[in-house]
DNA sequence: CTGAAAGCGCTTACAG
DNA sequence: CTGAAAGCGCTTACAG
């Protein structure tokens, strides 16, 4: 049923009925209730391409994920959060995966020149990222998971990466470890620079150097985890003390602690980055792992209110955030052995 | 730019246009080059919402996930599969995440109603699940991810879990193992029930008895894995043998294993069923672990086949596919200790 | 092979 | 507070 026979159904005409059900508020409220409740009871909903193309607007934002390896775990939280608080505001979410860096911007491109979204989410930018630039010159609106170095402010949201690495690198160094690693993520990343960072200050602040053979890079999961720790304890002068990306990274660490006869928290302290995963809890470990701790999926249902608001053509400059993360300390950081 | 515009700039009309870049057979190929040319040129795309207006086909699919638990690593795997099979016909997913089952069936009523979506997709359908005649009141196409019962027949793909679990339950038998566990998803889920009564087959066909306390339910978690299993080994006579249903529950079930002082593969034996996560590899875990195995990935790539083929009309009966599962031997199954 | 025009189902300025 | 009508930007039967 379209909205003209809907409308001749009640007896109203159609700028009545279109005015009753988008909440127009020059409509006589017992009209509106009227025409709800007619609408509930025949089924009538407008058509959403056609409300589409007359008001302009898409109803929905996009998101554009790099490969397989992109969408993993940290992904789903994310969306879960993302897609729970946009489903309130009726807002679809459109999901694009690409293999390639010229693929995102291909897709950018089309989401844009086709009016498919209204804004899209740009998430692990690097220091220099050319999607901002790029999304700036399609006039398509956009929100950062993460930061970026831009001249003109945008709307993001991001978790405090150095302050994080900062407090869980100085706790190490509190409990006397002098050889410390760092399991990081890619290497042009800004969480990953940021962190990096904050390991290297807070060493240097203690008169510590930073081992370049101490700091390993790659993708969050179980499996480079596990290469990089072993990497480690290979070296003439192991650490004893690691801080892991991520918690698939140290699934694989503390594999590989165990395999070399080491116990994780007394011959080798460790400590995570923790997203909050439901379905792997440091907590249950053995032993219970030490994290700083940012939920993922809450930070999802942030961006998702920040972009209503981003489409409500609320400044950049106000929609932007920077989010402490927890430190909890459990049994897999101990005092370095002597 | 829209339509009107382009084509007045290349001295064509609109109707030509149109044709040429929706790739209709009766224009002139050289004029259909010079369209595709100057569109790129001019970075001239459709309206998407008028195109789906005009045509009333809304060019995506969609897919409902219920409460964040169920959009776990499972459901980022898939969806990988699926947006990337899509993204090459421009087909666009939509996803909406909903809390209760009631919320379930008003999201695929205004989907439907709001001609949001050409087709959904369904998934961990119980044996006799409501969805499915609420799609079919509803007009709306959709495949099942799974199975189910129904008199008319439906399009889905399944794997094979019944075989699965058979295999894996007659090699621990093979192995002289008596005492066999199985940690199970949920209680109605077709693939639950399907597995179990593999399970009980099996046992049954060697003259063995399923003992209730030997049968686990629960998400698919680290930590409900580590719950079940530490209730099996606290029975009187615990088993030697278990069956976990996914990566994740094994987690949870080596850890307590360890935790109680036994070893894997030597003193209990553990085959776990593997959705093939790219961070969490079967192989990387100690022991290695031996699995029953089908890629969740590759079918949200075939599902995605699938669902192009039904919005071109093709019989629901001739998109029926089961999947083979493989089965990997590796280090955690061993002879039943004496 | 190409074009003029109706129609898809809404919203919204304008008029009353 | 309500309505008649133009317009959003496409597609496609119909005519040539």
């Amino acid at each position: 049923m379209n909205l003209k026979e809907f409308a001749a159904r009640i007896g109203l005409s159609q700028t009545t009925v279109s005015r009753a059900m988008s909440g127009y508020p020059e409509v006589k409220s017992e009209t509106r209730a009227r025409v709800l409740e007619a609408a509930e009871q025949l089924g009538y909903r407008p058509n959403i391409s056609a409300q589409r193309l007359a008001t302009g607007r898409a109803g929905a934002i996009g998101i554009v994920f790099q490969g397989g390896g992109r969408f993993g775990p940290h992904s789903s939280e994310f969306m879960g959060g993302l897609s729970t608080r946009l489903q309130k505001d009726g807002i679809d979410i459109l999901v694009s995966t690409v293999e390639t860096e010229d693929e995102e911007e291909a897709a950018y491109r089309r989401l844009a020149a086709s009016k498919r979204v209204d804004a899209v989410i740009v998430h692990t930018p690097a220091c220099i990222d050319s999607r901002i630039a790029l999304l700036r010159t399609l006039d398509l609106p956009f929100i950062v998971h993460g930061r970026s170095e831009a001249q003109k402010p945008f709307a993001f949201l991001d978790i405090d990466n150095f302050g994080a690495i900062e407090t869980a690198t100085q706790h190490l160094i509190d409990l006397g470890h002098r050889r410390i690693a760092l399991i990081n993520g890619d290497t042009v990343s800004t969480y990953a620079r940021d962190r990096e960072r904050a390991y290297r200050k807070t060493l240097a602040a203690h008169g510590l150097a930073a081992e370049p053979s101490f700091i390993g890079h790659g993708e969050f999961t179980d499996e480079t985890g596990f290469r990089l720790m072993q990497g480690f304890l290979a070296l003439p002068l192991p650490p004893t003390a690691v801080i892991a990306g991520s918690m698939m990274s140290a699934l694989g660490a503390m594999r590989a602690i165990r395999i070399a006869g080491l116990a994780v928290g007394a011959d080798v302290s460790l400590i995570a980055h923790d997203d909050v995963f439901p379905y792997l809890s440091p907590d249950n470990l053995v032993p219970a792992l030490t994290t700083t701790q940012s939920p993922i999926r809450a930070a999802g249902e942030r961006i998702g209110d920040m972009v209503l608001r981003l489409l409500q053509e609320e400044a950049p400059e106000s929609l932007q955030e920077v989010w402490p993360v927890d430190f909890l300390i459990r049994g897999s950081t101990g005092p370095a052995p002597a």
